[in-house]
DNA sequence: CGCCTGTTTGACTCGCGTCAATGAAAGTGG
DNA sequence: CCACTTTCATTGACGCGAGTCAAACAGGCG
């Protein structure tokens, strides 16, 4: 395997070297095949299309390319985000290993979004149609398809609720409660963060500038309720950060 | 068929009344059989249960609800909201007839939102497992069905960049863009419309405050672009709402 | 070493939220 | 049918949080 696929300051792109098949990846849990019998699992596997490692800054896939695959995230992470009329680029989420991207393409045969690697990152590649055809006779994977699907709504619409409502620090809160919730999720630190993205994307995601993200961060550090060092983040008191919602 | 299907002041329910089937129903062409064969809205027809009244005020689902099926409107209109831990509700969105709600639903099996009825509505229920079911056999509606769900996601990200970003006379325009479209989309009008939420829905759908909207509102008549009476709003230069959006 | 990108910090500005009052419309009960 | 209440909408005065502008600093890389 491609040494290019493992970012020497990564901490848990493990699964990059193991995963050759989706019953070996230590992601399987969370991906797609959740829930799938073994041999539901081999005919997946037949389907994915692996080792397309996608380099910083490199696109996975731009707005209006023909829809043709969903992507699954082995290892780094990839932003994706809408260019405006401006041209002006709106990131609309982080995609974090054993998550799906592209799910917003299959509304009409192209991607209403590009999506591009925040670090040198290892992708699955599902080619949807096969996935379609592969659904016929799986009602499980379907359902956890658009279980998927769903999720990603529910999602996109807490999004909204945040950005509509919450101040400046409620939303840092928001996004390093889900970073944190997401590592533990792969068995990782909660409290322990690495950020994959600058500064620049997380006001760009949040709705904010660079220079409210950058304030606000010293601030929380400032009251002792994280640690930050340049893009590692420790949380010191979540609960704090929690709390911070709740009102 | 009961008359309290039908406002006296709404314009656009007839559909109401001659919607006993799909294949009649004259939103089909929006809705979900769209691209069936007649055999195969047959079959959908038999599992979707029609004139369920909904009074304005009245809950379709809450938060939380087991989650059994998806509904299209098929006149009047819903919002559809989320409670926060505060007790506050934010509006994610409204459902114009021939759209369908309660898709977040699937991610868990309970809804993760309520919707209620904006004015008297008629609904037709579509039960989730036996849509789910009838797709084994119909690539086509499993399709569709697909493509509403990601229709629904690219939607909400286009809210997400509209909160995050844009001022208030910006966000008031991108709605009443929406509704144009929608309206015009069902053979209405597509620059007179009829608001069915209040300015207080506008605002907290929108991240704005009440007083925010109507003094909006008031600034675009002013410059007139569009003319507000209550409700009624008639759009006199759609060319220069979409102008706002192009910076 | 010097360039470039990303981050931090400070001073100033302004759009929108907050508070408050008034007016219009719709619903309620006698 | 009319008084009363409640809800919704409009308008004005004021303050604050976050954007803007600007400058300095740190770190990575050729």
């Amino acid at each position: 395997m491609d040494a290019r696929f493992i970012p020497s300051k990564a901490s848990d792109n493990s699964a990059a070297c193991s995963a050759v098949r989706c019953g070996d990846c230590r992601l399987s849990g969370i991906c797609l095949p959740l829930a799938l019998e073994s041999d539901d699992i081999d005919q997946l596997d037949n389907i994915i299309q692996r080792g397309r490692p996608l380099q910083r800054n490199a696109h996975l896939y731009r707005e209006g390319d023909p829809f043709t695959s969903v992507y699954a995230v082995r290892a780094g992470a990839l932003k994706v985000y809408h260019s405006s009329d401006g041209g002006r680029e709106h990131i609309t989420g982080f995609y974090l290993p054993g998550e799906i991207v592209g799910l917003d393409g299959i509304a009409d045969n192209r991607h209403g979004s590009s999506a591009v690697a925040l670090e040198t990152s290892a992708i699955c590649e599902i080619p949807f149609e096969a996935l379609d055809k592969l659904t016929d006779r799986m009602p499980k994977l379907r359902r956890h398809f658009l279980q998927l699907m769903s999720r990603e709504i529910s999602d996109d619409r807490q999004l909204v609720s945040l950005l509509g409502r919450n101040s400046a620090t409620e939303r840092i809160a928001v996004l390093l409660l889900s970073l944190s919730n997401r590592s533990a999720r792969r068995h990782l630190s909660a409290t322990r963060l690495r950020l994959p993205m600058s500064r620049g994307d997380i006001g760009n995601y949040l709705g904010l500038t660079v220079e409210t993200v950058s304030r606000t961060l010293t601030r929380l550090q400032r009251d002792g309720i994280i640690v930050v060092d340049n893009r590692e983040v420790e949380l010191c008191d979540p609960q704090a950060l929690s709390d911070m919602l709740a009102a």
